[in-house]
DNA sequence: ATCTTTACCATACATATGTATGGTATTCAA
DNA sequence: TTGAATACCATACATATGTATGGTAAAGAT
């Protein structure tokens, strides 16, 4: 990690993505200090400098609402597929790209987030299958009822998460597999990453089961 | 055609549906009158004032860049590419219909895709569900069985592609909606293009501020 | 103990920006 | 012919906006 973000600076990047994504135009300095509460625009001005210096966005000097996020310029970026990931039975993982896939800009992915490509239909009822991909966010604390990818007992799953008191329970959609509990410190299990986007290439015509 | 708007008008218009659609962010007047070479930014701003009044477009007043189309929820843009389909009559988008999609105001066509938002599941056997984005590319010849988009009688619409002989079927992959079938040369059908790819945001869904 | 980094504030300033007002010219319908 | 709509210009103005500069405070590293 050459470039790691402060805590305020992820945020911040992160309200700017929230923003330019879903709202449509970046914010002014004095949008986002109204945001988080500041009472000086210096104050943003000299994070958004920092996330600049960190590469993560560009601004556009001299001009107003001038922050464009950086990879946003093509349509399709080719991304490295890093494994392929369980959704049913437990899997092996695979240790280095396996593919590379030609991922749409408009996925949300954040910096240190890695493509995994699902196998077995455990999932269903989430609406993934066997075949998409998944982006994995490293960096997110797993809440209740969220989809993550585990390692467990050294083989990589994704699962709806649930904390209960002492235990982890990992919950598949599809009625067909039982849900795991297990204690929550339990060595070999480890979050790797929170489940923020699908993406299906439909390219290869593959009809392969049932419905 | 209450509110037609005249040829410069629409010229500007079609520069603020480029802008905001292709490069993100609305323009200042300052912009537009650069780019058409006028020398006051009156011009722009009694212009602005023409179109807004005629209901193409929202200006947030006091703010930099605050002009916002109000296309989405009124009429589709003609644009060079639909040809013949706009030209004459701009499409009605009916929000509620239930295998219909928003066109979010596609006016200026990308070269090789563009993206739709999906309302209604009427492809949920394909695995598109409600609210997925979905990726199409306007330059590729339906083959049978790819999932298309097309506008049939100035409805946009998100269905499965089989050519007979002298008819198309149009299938929805939920066995509620029955095949369409129309004849080859029904003037009220155009393929607008093939769908390549699916994809789905995890994160929390906001979207309260629509229009 | 000193230095760096991070995280804020206040203030100042040039200019970018939206808005208001008044003016000229042309076209077209009444 | 008058008047309305369209299409431009110039100028003025308040403030929004990005930028520059200097300062305070806390935490951590050297």
């Amino acid at each position: 990690m050459k470039h790691d973000l402060t805590e305020i600076q992820r945020k911040i990047l992160d309200f700017l993505i929230d923003q330019i994504k879903g709202n449509g135009i970046p914010p002014t300095l004095a949008e986002i200090a109204a945001n988080f509460g500041y009472k000086s625009r210096a104050t943003v001005q000299q994070h958004l400098g920092a996330i600049e210096k960190k590469g993560y966005i560009k601004k556009n000097p001299k001009l107003s609402r001038g922050i464009k996020l950086t990879l946003e310029d093509k349509f399709f970026v080719p991304r490295p597929i890093l494994g392929e990931v369980a959704a049913g039975n437990p899997l092996t993982i695979y240790p280095d790209a396996i593919d590379t896939i030609e991922l749409p800009t408009i996925a949300r992915m954040p910096k240190d987030s890695f493509l995994l490509r699902v196998k077995g239909d455990s999932l269903k009822d989430a609406h993934i299958f066997s075949g998409d991909i998944v982006i994995v966010n490293p960096n997110l604390e797993p809440k209740n009822g969220q989809i993550l990818v585990a390692i467990l007992d050294d083989a990589a799953v994704v699962k709806r998460f649930y904390k209960k008191k002492n235990q982890i329970e990992l919950i598949s959609e599809n009625p067909e597999f039982e849900p795991i509990v297990i204690e929550r410190n339990y060595t070999s299990f480890k979050v790797v990453g929170i489940v923020v986007g699908v993406y299906r290439s439909m390219e290869r015509k593959r009809r392969d089961k049932i419905m």
